[in-house]
DNA sequence: CTCAGTCTGTGAGCCGTCGCACGCAAGCCC
DNA sequence: GGGCTTGCGTGCGACGGCTCACAGACTGAG
């Protein structure tokens, strides 16, 4: 939490001040606009990046049309997980979900690093334990909760990893990150404003009651923030 | 598919013959019996198990009744993925769905090796990296199927994995897996059952119709299997 | 200011799954 | 054989989410 580092993210901040200060020379500070694509399915990996306060999704796609948000990547870890396991593809899409500042590295600069780094491949592995338990969670959690149940975990995972009460996302948006339709999303969303626990207009949305969104969220925000402690250390 | 080594798994049969001679001493030869239980969630791994022609399923649950299946795995894989990550506490549920037999080694001499034998790492590094493509589409999956499409796919993702055309599994035991109440499972699986596709009776599911069973499965079935296709190169 | 485009609210009807309840039949044990 | 357990079939009401449809409201460009 007492983050003296030059950098806010928690993977790249993990690793020795010194080994760092070598690292830094290949991380190109990034500005990631809301709504960039970073890979698709099937795409080769060009960059990792280390998101600093933007927010990347993790979207798997059925039948062309319909998505569904199977991982977050925020300042807590990396978008790029292939390379770490030897692979140069990557599986989902990775798309900015929230706009904001990133490092990044070249590819082939990432694997002579991760090579000889060995706390940067700790971190990471130990990020991509934590990211497969995150995954794992929320595919029961998108299959057994409710639609308002979800949304509100959503929002809350969200809030945590941008830093913000309040960011813009339309309801169609959501809808592709839940899995459910636009009208499913703004019926949930205004039961919620109805209790007063979020405000939202024209695609800006805020967090009004932390305490009670997390409430009328599933235990699945809990489980999924002490898993990401946990790997934390 | 020409497997000529002393051991029917795919992951050990990758690497080279001469390492797995020595390897070999430290792999204890196990009979896994149907409904065994590896890893509870939070439990310490105390083994890997490789398995050879047995079948493990990777288990969610969340509010303590209900349960998901996020992963599968057979002979082209090893149960206990976080020890390949760093980690020793296992994040899901490790059932034996299919008896049979498997190797295993402890976790103390799993590190030693797995430090030591680099074809070893790249292997399971790959594997790792394919069963998480594999939970990522199973979770769209799980969200937009529905459960005869789903009942389909893991019949024959089962079917693959264990070899044979028929497998004891009691409907309360599918609806276990696929998330869904035992009723929903009896009603997809005689509607599977009237089309010829299968037949079972009493906990004796048999596959009469690979190739209609597979249209009538989601095309989450060939995604899931070009994905391991790919990892095992 | 106007108009077009975007975002959200809402309603009707439908389908799939849930929850519960009960019946039945096949095997197992005494 | 009689009784018990286990596995499967089925029917019904409830409900959440889907499709389709349309209306209002806000916004930005011209």
């Amino acid at each position: 939490m007492t983050d003296q580092k030059p950098t806010a993210n928690r993977v790249l901040a993990s690793i020795p001040v010194k080994t760092y200060q070598r690292l830094r020379a290949h991380l190109e500070p990034v500005n990631l606009a809301f709504g960039k694509i970073l890979y698709e399915p099937g795409d080769t990996i060009r960059h990792v990046y280390f998101p600093v306060n933007c927010l990347v999704s993790l979207l798997t796609a059925v039948d062309k049309r319909r998505t569904l948000e199977v991982g977050m990547v925020g300042n807590e870890g990396m978008a790029g997980m292939p390379l770490v396991l030897g692979g140069d593809v990557s599986g989902v899409r990775a798309l900015v979900q929230g706009g904001g500042n990133a490092l990044r590295m070249t590819t082939t600069r990432f694997r002579t690093e991760f090579d000889r780094i060995k706390p940067l491949q700790q971190a990471l592995f130990r990020y991509t334990h934590a990211l497969m338990a995150q995954i794992s969670q929320t595919a029961a959690c998108n299959r057994f909760h409710a639609a308002e149940a979800r949304l509100a975990r959503w929002l809350l995972m969200t809030r945590d990893r941008v830093g913000l009460d309040s960011f813009r996302l339309t309801h169609e948006f959501l809808a592709d990150m839940l899995g459910l339709r636009r009208e499913g999303v703004s019926e949930a969303a205004s039961a919620l404003k109805r209790r007063k626990l979020i405000a939202y207009s024209r695609g800006e949305i805020q967090i009004l009651d932390g305490r009670g969104l997390t409430a009328s969220s599933c235990s699945c925000y809990q489980l999924v923030n002490s898993v990401y402690q946990r790997a934390a250390h």
